[in-house]
DNA sequence: TTGTATGCGTTATCAG
DNA sequence: CTGATAACGCATACAA
């Protein structure tokens, strides 16, 4: 019973590998040894007193002896912008689930869209010395970035890209989703189709609208039925409520992402607004609740675990094999899902 | 312009303390000194010559040296169920955010509530030598948590908690939440009550069995009313409609989780159930459409952060003082938000 | 096949 | 006020 040896209360030293070589008659490099398998030439007599020894002595590694020694932590960090956004969770799911595969933990960190933070994650990140970093980046720190990549540092983006950086990103054909999302609903017959998107400091978002744009302009809709609106969760709703007093307004609207897509909900419901007969809509992200809604929501759905697989691959490919990835971009394809909101299942 | 030093594209070796001090021309303990601000006896001379060195070689602390010495690393583990549920992903959010105030890192694992996975976690994260670790605990363990408090390493039990071990624990006050939930349908007429659960192998979700079957009981509903029903995902759309071809169904739900809520959409959905006329629910957890869905859906709603908040509290006051929280149980309590589909706004 | 010596980048102790 | 030196726990080259 080795719980024996720690009646007190008190916090124990933990074991050494001394203290197991001690233990067992050895020397520390014999254990080191056998810690690491190399069992080659390894008498099976000393192999069971070191195995004796540990099981003993509850002995467990300290890694950070070993990465100190060893300059490699078997850690990566993960810098989203929410946690609380779906696709956060599931980027991060996905990342989590190849770096137990692969021996590996990772430190997610929440920069919140906000540069300072992000870059002070980063600092930390560096400092604990993790092996590489998985962004979705603001573009508020690109000169540090720009360091990371001119140290060789790994780092991979991913839902983003920033310009003139050299580090490989995992994104979203945004521009084409969102051109074939509005092509849909003007085959649909609509033609004042509004865009509803969060800010556009973000290379994500700016995308999409080209893609919206480029789709309005090739099927020469006039001026007046285009409707980029820029907004935020707070202000969302007095803008959609603003857009549909006028006499133009959208008989269709895409929308940037899951939140964005909570307040319209909101203010067709509040407004008493038929979808999809006086307002038809889809969506960016997928949401739970897509098949279940009243009428059901037509989304742009990510293939966010595959992406944030990707991403993983390719930063520990990086961090093993000691040269970045051979491409700069790697493109994904979103999928959309037709239901009911966007006039799927109606007759025009 | 500190970029030029590092032209080629080779993994640069980080400068350490040794080369700010030869750079300073000062010792190495005196750059530690000024690291970690003892200021006190230091001549502003050799400050600022220290100064300049740093910025001049970009240097940054390597904390894995400065953790071995330490014995202490800033870091916690987390280890959640599953991150992509919501409750997860807000706890996680709060712990991080006290994290950050207090200058800790935070490491989320997901153990898929998997008691293997739980513990190669475990042992990872001791292995890494954080400073303490909160966990939402399967039962498949509790040996290894016997150890851990033995040799007063700081744990903290959050939602669940498990019999016998001396561990704090931050929860919801399961029992008296369903008692209430049930207690009110009752009143609202209602006979035949169902309850939909996930496995009982997690105490949470017995001390909400132990409510409803109290309220029940108190109430004097016949045995035949009582339809406690154990399901899991896959499983939830087949039981219900079983349950819904018998004489004595139920006229009114308790859900578990958000995600039997979904399965309970799904079915109501599919057969064209009136909701609440022909079977009202209330549902453990917020949802984000809880307001928005026709009709609006009655919840539990659970203090997600405030719980994870109090946890990381616990956890880094018993870090940072050396001893244990007083308490071993930190009760919350849910509220509820009666909407539509538990009958609220009808006259039965 | 196993042991010895050295270093990883810090901090802590104690002189000076 | 500052510097030399010894840890921290492990891995590795080299010796034996």
């Amino acid at each position: 019973m080795k719980s024996l040896e720690v009646k007190e209360g008190l916090s124990i030293k933990k074991p050494t590998i001394a203290d197991v070589a001690h233990e067992a008659g050895v020397s520390k490099s014999t254990v080191s040894q056998y810690m690491n398998k190399r069992y080659e030439y390894m008498s099976s007599k000393t192999k069971g007193k070191i195995e004796l020894a540990i099981k003993e002595l509850g002995y467990t590694p300290n890694y950070i002896a070993k990465s100190l020694k060893q300059k490699r932590t078997l850690t990566i960090g993960i810098i989203v912008a929410n946690i609380l956004h779906h696709f956060s969770t599931q980027v991060s799911r996905a990342i989590e689930d190849l770096c137990q595969e692969r021996g590996y933990q990772a430190i997610i960190c929440n920069a919140d869209d906000q540069p300072d933070k992000e870059r002070s994650y980063i600092d930390m990140l560096r400092a604990k010395q993790v092996d590489g970093i998985i962004a979705i980046p603001t573009e508020g720190n690109t000169e540090l970035y720009a360091e990371l990549v001119q140290q060789g540092y790994p780092v991979v983006f991913l839902d983003r890209t920033i310009a003139d950086i050299d580090i490989p990103a995992v994104v979203l054909n945004n521009f084409e989703a969102a051109r074939g999302a509005v092509a849909h609903l003007l085959q649909q017959g609509h033609r004042s189709i509004g865009m509803l998107t969060g800010p556009l400091n973000i290379s994500v978002r700016r995308e999409r609208v080209d893609g919206y744009l480029y789709a309005m302009e090739q099927h020469e809709v006039e001026h007046d039925y285009i409707w980029m609106k820029e907004v935020t969760k707070a202000n969302a709703m007095a803008v959609l409520e603003n857009m549909f007093t006028l006499k133009q307004r959208p008989t269709a609207l895409v929308i940037g992402n899951d939140f964005l897509l909570l307040e319209t909900l909101k203010f067709v419901k509040s407004k008493g607004i038929k979808v999809p007969d006086e307002l038809a809509f889809i969506t960016f992200d997928e949401v739970e609740y897509a098949d279940l809604f009243q009428p059901t929501i037509s989304t742009i759905s990510q293939p966010a675990f595959q992406m944030g697989r990707k991403a993983a691959e390719l930063l520990l490919g990086h961090i093993s094999e000691k040269k970045r990835p051979a491409q700069l971009k790697y493109e994904f394809t979103a999928t959309m899902k037709l239901r009911d909101s966007c006039g799927e299942n109606r007759s025009l």
